[in-house]
RNA sequence: GCCCCCGUAGCUCAGUGGCAGAGCGGCGGACUUCUAAUCCGCGGGUCGCAGGUUCAAGUCCUGCCGGGGGUGCCA
């Protein structure tokens, strides 16, 4: 990566500045380069001068010395920048900037890296191998995904891909909610829809699901076994609805997270981690360890004394279930003790926040680092229609799926748009809106310019022309450095976007390119008759072909298509 | 009460301590084109308010205002 190649040459620089008695020994401060925001300041520059001046100038006062302006160590630091072929030169710029001018023709010899590495010149090594879990989506299966789970489904699908990207060896995985009180009173819910489908005059649950789906889910099941459920034992009813119920949700689920293009490595049982003795392992580990107490008919987990305050959290609920708390630490526990992942992220929505603030440090209870669980929250997303407010709640029967918005908008476009915002931001999404704009929608424009280059190499190829850079020096003009500058940045944009857990940044990134791209597009022609103009002709064709393969890129990592044709 | 998030252009939102940005909408231009799902130009801002740190604050710290969320037997 460029940015941390320049960094290199800058501290090299201080050290030999050092070593030549231009400046005092003081501790190396920590180095960045950073993009400017405006033209005319380089590629890259580093307020290093500025940085430094106090340790300096207390180094020489220590000496006895004089003082050093910002702009006279900026001096001296670029006296001792070492010569590398990708920096044309750099400039001092006040009050005490470098500036750092990439070279023009290293630059254009980037479109032929990039189309010799194909994704590889992206790729970042932050991982080393290392074994990281996403967990995602994990919605209560209990009917169809609503459109909130989609938002979920982006982060996670799209953070996954980052770290794969990363050098990290990722899973996906759903925590399926197969036990409790929610799916006992799905499955109760389920059994007298099915009953009334005989014409049984019964109610469905006050507490329970009166969508319109459960019926559906009813039927499904009549199809499958018609009447043979309607005298089951009383104590089989529950059990075996649950199962069937089940079943229906998760195929159902499968389907709907296909089409938003996400798909999981592991669907993890909650009743598992009880049938297999993970409970009651983590109940004796803790048990042993003194961290139990009953209170009030429930057995506390002493949950202050690894998060620190006053408050515990129950474990075992005084009807003698486990509760949330007890679960997910049983599901943390086998996380990491029993499938050893180095790291696991759990994406959340914040209303989740407490538990988030609190889980990772209660695993301290198993020796396990809090560092190792990172839970990204993200905030909900606000659904209309025409400008009103849609509630979605599951229970209100009337809930606007994602499935529905996404045979309305498009998975890419649904992708894009709920991808665009910051994790922590609230989403307003307009239904009618995002169908009305569809066509002006930025995914449109991004997926545009993939298409257009794809239609230039085809088109050159029927020609005769191939992309060749026996002639990169020849992309020379604004436009064909600006978008090769731009392609440049993407892995500090990944690296970005991993560090800080952050995809929204690959749209922002992509609309950029795309522009860039369409720019040079709309000033540059690349393919000409005429014979003289060959070389250039093919030298724009590798830098086409570069500016696909980094479309396809980004859009990949945000796990939209990149089509050939539009 | 306490804790977390959000507040930036008409709207929707980015913004990594280094001279405030994009998309959409508005206004004015460009279509015998390698795909017009396009391009060029213009207008639009007390970065919620007040202090503080810093050579430099939308960005860091403190307080306040507004909106949302959380706060021991739901998950």
């Amino acid at each position: 990566m460029i940015q941390t190649q320049l960094e290199a040459l800058i501290r090299q620089a201080l050290k030999k500045a050092q070593k030549k008695g231009d400046l005092p020994k003081f501790p190396m401060p920590e180095i960045t380069v950073t993009r400017p925001r405006r033209e005319g300041q380089g590629d890259y520059s580093t307020a290093l001068p500025l940085q430094i001046v106090k340790p300096v100038n207390n180094a020489l006062k220590e000496k006895g010395g004089g003082k050093l302006s910002p702009m006279q160590i900026g001096e001296i630091l670029i006296k001792r920048l070492p010569q590398a072929d990708f920096l044309d030169r750099a400039e001092l710029a006040k009050p005490g900037f470098i500036n750092l001018h990439l070279s023009p023709a290293w630059l254009a010899r980037q479109a032929g890296a990039i189309v010799h590495q194909g994704p590889d010149y992206f790729k970042v090594d932050l991982g080393g191998g290392k074994k990281v879990q996403v967990e995602f989506v994990s919605a209560n299966p209990t009917g169809p995904l609503h459109f909130g789970g989609a938002r979920n489904a982006a982060i996670g699908d799209a953070l996954a891909r980052l770290l794969e990207n990363s050098g990290y060896q990722v899973q996906r995985e759903y925590y399926v909610n197969d036990r409790g009180t929610q799916i006992e009173t799905f499955a109760m819910t389920l059994w007298r829809r099915y009953q009334q489908l005989f014409g049984l005059d019964v109610d469905i649950p006050a507490d329970g699901y009166p969508g319109a789906y459960m019926i559906d889910y009813a039927k499904i099941i009549r199809e499958e076994h018609g009447d043979s459920l309607l005298n089951l034992p009383e104590e089989a009813i529950i059990p075996r609805f649950r199962e069937l119920g089940l079943k229906i949700v998760l195929d159902e689920l499968k389907d709907d997270l296909a089409m938003m293009n996400v798909q999981f490595d592991e669907w993890f049982s909650e009743q598992s981690l009880y049938d297999d003795g993970t409970f009651a392992r983590v109940f004796a580990i803790l048990s042993e360890q003194g961290d139990l107490y009953e209170k009030e008919g429930a057995v506390w987990f002493r949950a202050s004394k690894y998060i620190g305050g006053d408050r515990d959290e129950v474990f075992v609920r005084s009807n003698g279930e486990p509760g949330y708390f007890a679960s997910d630490m049983a599901y943390h526990y086998h996380k990491f003790i029993v499938r050893g992942f180095d790291w696991v992220i759990n994406v959340w929505a914040v209303d989740h926040q407490n538990q988030a603030k609190r889980l990772p440090p209660a695993l301290k209870a198993f020796g396990i680092d809090p560092e190792r669980l990172t839970i990204v929250l993200y905030d909900l997303v606000t659904l209309k229609r025409g400008g009103k407010e849609v509630k979605i709640s599951k229970r209100s029967g009337e809930i606007i799926t994602m499935r529905e918005v996404l045979e309305e908008v498009g998975a890419d476009a649904a992708r894009y748009f709920l991808l665009s915002h910051s994790n922590e931001a609230r989403i307003d999404f307009d239904i009618d809106l995002a169908v009305a704009q569809s066509s002006e929608n930025p995914v449109y424009y991004i997926q545009y310019a993939h298409a257009r280059a794809s239609s230039i190499l085809r088109k050159a190829a029927d020609a005769g022309f191939a992309p060749s850079d026996a002639h990169l020096d020849l992309l020379a003009c604004p436009e064909e450095l600006a978008l090769l500058r731009k392609m440049l940045q993407l892995p500090e944009v990944v690296l970005f976007a991993v560090e800080r857990l952050a995809p929204h940044h690959l749209p922002h990134y992509a609309l950029d390119l795309a522009k860039i791209y369409t720019n040079f597009y709309g000033h540059c022609r690349v393919l000409s008759d005429d014979p003289a103009q060959k070389d250039l002709t093919e030298a724009r064709l590798m830098l086409v072909q570069a500016a696909k393969t980094t479309l396809a890129y980004v859009l990949g990592l945000m796990g939209m298509s990149a089509p050939e044709k539009m």
